[in-house]
DNA sequence: CTTGATGCAAAGGATTTGCACAAAT
DNA sequence: ATTTGTGCAAATCCTTTGCATCAAG
């Protein structure tokens, strides 16, 4: 995980971001989780150190804009997750309404089938897809044991 | 239109809801708009009639639990739009990022290939898919055009 | 009449900002 | 030394709620 951690400082540095230390420790929260943080969720974890809220959000606004994290809006939440590393450029995010865990369907399959999707939508459409948001409801297998027993 | 109303409002009333005029009105303004619309664009529509926007936002509460309209969340904000006579249960919604318009992407092939998409992701992971939010980001063929000239 | 809906003002929750101080380069 | 980041408190934005009053059934 350090070569990876000073991958992401590498490109920081590269647009003169300064590397405090509230920084890099927010950016091993993300490497060190796979899971969908929130914002506050962050917070929960970082506040011990004495990094406060504000420093939170606006750290995750740079690792978005650089690319780093991936910010997913569901409902009324923000959710980030890394993005740099993750491997999975598409995937699909599905969230289990019983339980409210977020976790990422990701298989070789579906990203064909998206990618399909998306050329079909650019020619039929003339639009130009940049990016792309898919989130599926339901139940996860958890709970829908849970429901049976 | 009138035949769509009254069916809106037979809904409600089947669930002892009382149809105000408030209500109403902001009915109509759902089956009157083929937009994606925030809160706020809905009181911008109807304050001049003195419906206050805390009741936008109930409105807008009541018709979303009974499905006659659907929230999407995109980025901060969360938008509605008609889902009762739609005919469009599964669509994708594409957000221009240069203009700001959101608009429906709705065809045959489309959904098809969305349910293969949604029955391999249950057998294969075990989950029940109950509902589907797909946004794709992009450039609309207006704004295409205006960035090429 | 009785119940449920409304407007208003105020409260909440999430996110952002101004500013004086602190840390990184 | 200079620039950029930080915490704090306050501001903002969006959404929800309490309550006295009003309208629908």
């Amino acid at each position: 995980m350090n070569s990876k951690v000073s991958m992401i400082e590498d490109i920081l540095r590269g647009k003169n971001f300064k590397l405090t230390s509230s920084r890099k420790e927010i950016i091993r929260i993300f490497l060190g989780s796979d899971k969908h943080l929130k914002p506050e969720d962050v917070y929960e974890l970082v506040k011990a150190k004495g990094i406060s809220l504000p420093t939170v959000y606006r750290t995750i606004d740079i690792l978005k804009r650089n690319q780093i994290i991936e910010e997913i809006s569901i409902g009324k939440h923000r959710y980030y997750e890394l993005k740099i590393f993750s491997g999975k450029k598409l995937h699909i995010h599905f969230k289990c309404d019983v339980c409210g865990e977020i976790f990422d369907i990701d298989d070789q399959k579906l990203v064909m089938d998206l990618i399909d999707i998306t050329s079909n939508v650019e020619s039929e459409y003339k639009v130009e897809v940049e990016d792309l948001l898919m989130v599926l409801h339901g139940v996860c297998e958890k709970c829908k044991n849970k429901t049976i027993i």
